[in-house]
RNA sequence: CGGGACGUAGCUCAGCCCGGUAGAGCACUUGGUUUGGGACCAAGACGUCGCAGGUUCAAAUCCUGUCGUCCCGACCA
C-alpha cells in the first residue's frame, strides 16, 4: 500500500475533546473520527486493526467450538418483556418507532434473540451442547458516553452464548470460553487478567471480567499478589475481622452530641468513639421502598453487593432535598448524622446489616433525635435486623480472605466478561430440550462478551509512548512502514522502496510505503504516531554506504546491506510474530 | 438527571471582565528556496463568533432561552 493511496489524517495537535491518551492517539493517528458524542467512524488504519482483533477472536472462538452467526441489531420489544429485561435494562435500551408507530429496540446484547432461536430450533439433548457467537454492532443508550470508543452509544462486540444440558456441561463451556479469552487477549498483545465479577443486570451466578490495568479504567479491582485472588471491587471480599463482641452491657443510653453529625466528629474528643465501634445508618430507597442499611462507621457501603443480595433493580440513597424522601427522615425523627435503627423504625421497613456487625455490642449509633446518639447498643438485642449480608467495600491493605496477605486495589478497563447464566433466560423464553429420559429441561446457558472496539482502545491505552502508538505486531494496521527519505519518483530511495514493498508483500508481510513528498521529519513523526512496528529508512546517506536502516518502533536502528534488507525484515517479522501465537 | 467548564477559521486557541470594522499559530492554495526528526520566504483563500430571542445607536462581548461538547458524580450486560 502506498501512503498517498490510503487515508491517514494525522493531527499534530491534540484535539480538545479527548481527555485520555488512547482517545487522543486514536484521533491524532487518524484511526477514527467522531461523528457526534459516542459515535465514531473508523478510518482505514483503525479499521484494519479492528478487523485484526476480530480475526483473532474468530480464530479462537472457532478453536473453542464456537459457531458464528449474525443476529439482528433491531429487535422486537416483546422478547425483552418476556425475559423481564424490558424493565431492568431500560436504562440502556435504545427504543425506536417505525412508521406505524410500533416500538422496536436496538440490541444492547442478544440473550433474548439467541434464546428465542434456541427455543425454536433446539429440541433434543442430541443437539447440545452448542455455543453460538457473533461479532456485531451493539447499541446502548449510555447516560454519558466518554473516552472515545471506551464507552460509546454504538460499539462493536463479540458475544457468545452457550447451551448445555447440565450444570457440569455449562461449567465446561464456561471454562472453554475463559481459556479462549485468555488466549485472545494474549494474542492481541494485551495484558488482561480475569477477576471475579458481579453479574449485574445480566443475571446469573458466576462471572469473571477480563481487566486491563489502566489508571483511566472505570473499574476498581482488588487483588492479592500472593495468592492471585482478584475481584471487581463490586464483589471483592477481604478477611477483615468482625467487630469484637464485648460483655453484654446495660440498656442503650442517650447522650447529647450537638453538632456531631459525622463518624469522624464522634471519633474525636470529647467523644472518642472509634469508627469501628459506631454503627453508620443509611436510608436507601430500594425499588421505591425505604430501607435501612447498617455498616460500621469505618466502612463504605458497596451498592453492588446490596443490589446483588437483595435483588433490588434500583437503589439510591434517600435525599433530604427530595420532598418525598424527606418524609422518611421525618418518620425516623432525625436527619442524616443522627440516624439509628434502635428506635422509631417502622415495622414495614427492612433493616439490612453488614455481616461484620453481627454480635457487636457496646456500639454507638444515632438516636433518631437530632443532636443525640445512643451508647451501649447491642445490635442483636436492640435492633431488628431483617438480614445480614456482606455489604462493605474492601479497602487497600486489608488482609486477603484467602491468604491474609494485604490486598491491593487498582483501576482497570473491562474488555471481556464471561457469565454462567443458568436457566434464567431459557426458562423465560422456553428454550427447553428433551432429555434422554424424555423429560423436558431448560437449557443451561452461559454468555460471553468481548468489547472489540474497546479492546482496540485498551491496547493503545496500554501500549504507547510520547511519540504515539506502539502496536503489537498481531494487530498493527501494517507491519512495516517503508520510508524513502529524499523523495523523487526516479531516485534510488523510491525505486528501492517499491522493490522492497513488492518483495515483502510477496512474503506475506503487510507493508505501507510513505511515498508522500514530505520532509523526513514529518514522515518519521507520522510513522511513530501511527505506531508501525518496524520502519525501513531509505536515505541517500546510508544508501551511499550500501545500507538501509531498520528501525523497530521501540528499539535502536540497525543498518543492513541493501541486498540483505528484504531477508532481514522477513527474519525480523517471523521472530516477532512468534511472540504472539 | 445533579455539579462544573466550554462552543470564535479545518485544528489548537486569544479577544469577552470594560460593547465600537473578527485575530494568532498550525493546516490549506500558488510561486520560490529547502530536504536525516513535525522547514523558510512571499502572496492568497478560509468565519452567519453554536442557534434563537432580548437590551443597545451599536453585541463575539451584556441578558434569557436553547442545542452541542468535555469533565466530576449518579448510572453503566
Amino acid at each position: 500500500m502506498l501512503w498517498s493511496q490510503t487515508f491517514i489524517p494525522t493531527l499534530k495537535e491534540t484535539p480538545s475533546d479527548a481527555e485520555i491518551v488512547s482517545h487522543q492517539l486514536l484521533l491524532r493517528a487518524g484511526l477514527i473520527r467522531k461523528l457526534t458524542g459516542g459515535l465514531y467512524t473508523f478510518l482505514p488504519m483503525g479499521l484494519r486493526t479492528l478487523r485484526k482483533i476480530e480475526q483473532i477472536i474468530r480464530e479462537e472462538m472457532n478453536r473453542a467450538g464456537g459457531i458464528e452467526v449474525l443476529m439482528p441489531a433491531l429487535q422486537p420489544p416483546e422478547i425483552w418483556q418476556q425475559s423481564g429485561r424490558y424493565e431492568t435494562a431500560s436504562g440502556v435500551l435504545f427504543k425506536v418507532r417505525d412508521s406505524a408507530k410500533k416500538e422496536w429496540v436496538l440490541g444492547p446484547t442478544h440473550e433474548e434473540v439467541i434464546t428465542t432461536l434456541a427455543a425454536s430450533e433446539i429440541n433434543s439433548y442430541r443437539q447440545l451442547p452448542k455455543n453460538f457467537y457473533q461479532i456485531q454492532t451493539k447499541f446502548r443508550d449510555e447516560i454519558r458516553p466518554r473516552f472515545g470508543l471506551m464507552r460509546a452509544k454504538e460499539f462493536l462486540m463479540k458475544d457468545a452464548y452457550s447451551f448445555d444440558t447440565s450444570d457440569e456441561g455449562a461449567m465446561a463451556s464456561y471454562k472453554r470460553m475463559y481459556d479462549a479469552y485468555t488466549r485472545i487477549f494474549t494474542r492481541c498483545g494485551l495484558q488482561a487478567f480475569p477477576v471475579e465479577a458481579d453479574t449485574g443486570v445480566i443475571g446469573g451466578n458466576y462471572s469473571h471480567e477480563f481487566m486491563v490495568p489502566a489508571e483511566t479504567g472505570e473499574n476498581d479491582v482488588a487483588y492479592c499478589e500472593a495468592c492471585h485472588y482478584a475481584a471487581n471491587i463490586e464483589k471483592a471480599i477481604s478477611g477483615l475481622p468482625k467487630t469484637a463482641a464485648r460483655d453484654l452491657g446495660p440498656e442503650p443510653e442517650q447522650f447529647p452530641t450537638p453538632g456531631a453529625i459525622t463518624i469522624e466528629s464522634l471519633a474525636k474528643a470529647p467523644f472518642g468513639i472509634p469508627a469501628n465501634r459506631q454503627i453508620k445508618t443509611l436510608v436507601y430507597i430500594a425499588d421505591g421502598q425505604p430501607v435501612l442499611i447498617l455498616i460500621r462507621g469505618y466502612d463504605q457501603l458497596n451498592e453492588s453487593k446490596f443490589m446483588a443480595r437483595t435483588g433490588a433493580i434500583e437503589a439510591r440513597p434517600a435525599d433530604v432535598k427530595n420532598p418525598t424522601d424527606l418524609v422518611h427522615f421525618t418518620t425516623l425523627g432525625a436527619l442524616p448524622g443522627s440516624l439509628g435503627a434502635v428506635r422509631s423504625v417502622p415495622l414495614t421497613w427492612k433493616v439490612f446489616a453488614d455481616e461484620r456487625l453481627r454480635g457487636a455490642n457496646e456500639m454507638t449509633t444515632g438516636a433518631n433525635s437530632d443532636g443525640f446518639h445512643l451508647r451501649n447498643v447491642s445490635i442483636e438485642r436492640d435492633i431488628r435486623v431483617s438480614d445480614w449480608f456482606d455489604l462493605r467495600t474492601v479497602r487497600a491493605g486489608e488482609p486477603c480472605a484467602k491468604c491474609a496477605k494485604p490486598l491491593k486495589i487498582r483501576r482497570a478497563i473491562e474488555v471481556g466478561h464471561v457469565f454462567k447464566l443458568g436457566t434464567k433466560y431459557s426458562e423465560k423464553l422456553n428454550a427447553t430440550f428433551v432429555a434422554e429420559d424424555g423429560s423436558p429441561h431448560p437449557a443451561v446457558m452461559g454468555c460471553y462478551g468481548i468489547g472489540v472496539s474497546r479492546t482496540l482502545q485498551a491496547i493503545i491505552e496500554q501500549s504507547n509512548d510520547k511519540d504515539g502508538i506502539i502496536w503489537p505486531l498481531s494487530v498493527a494496521p501494517y507491519h512495516v512502514c517503508i520510508t524513502p527519505l529524499n523523495y523523487s519518483p526516479e531516485g534510488q530511495p523510491m525505486t528501492l522502496g517499491l522493490q522492497l514493498l513488492a518483495e515483502l508483500t510477496a512474503a506475506g508481510i503487510e507493508v505501507i510505503l510513505d511515498d508522500r513528498d514530505e520532509r523526513p521529519g514529518v514522515k518519521f513523526k507520522d510513522s511513530e504516531l501511527v505506531g508501525f512496528p518496524l520502519r525501513v529508512n531509505l536515505g541517500e546517506k546510508s544508501l551511499a554506504k550500501g545500507e538501509v536502516e531498520l528501525k523497530p518502533r521501540t528499539g535502536p536502528v540497525k543498518c543492513v546491506p541493501i541486498a540483505e534488507a528484504a531477508a532481514e525484515v522477513i527474519a525480523w517479522f517471523h521472530t516477532e510474530k512468534a511472540h504472539y501465537v
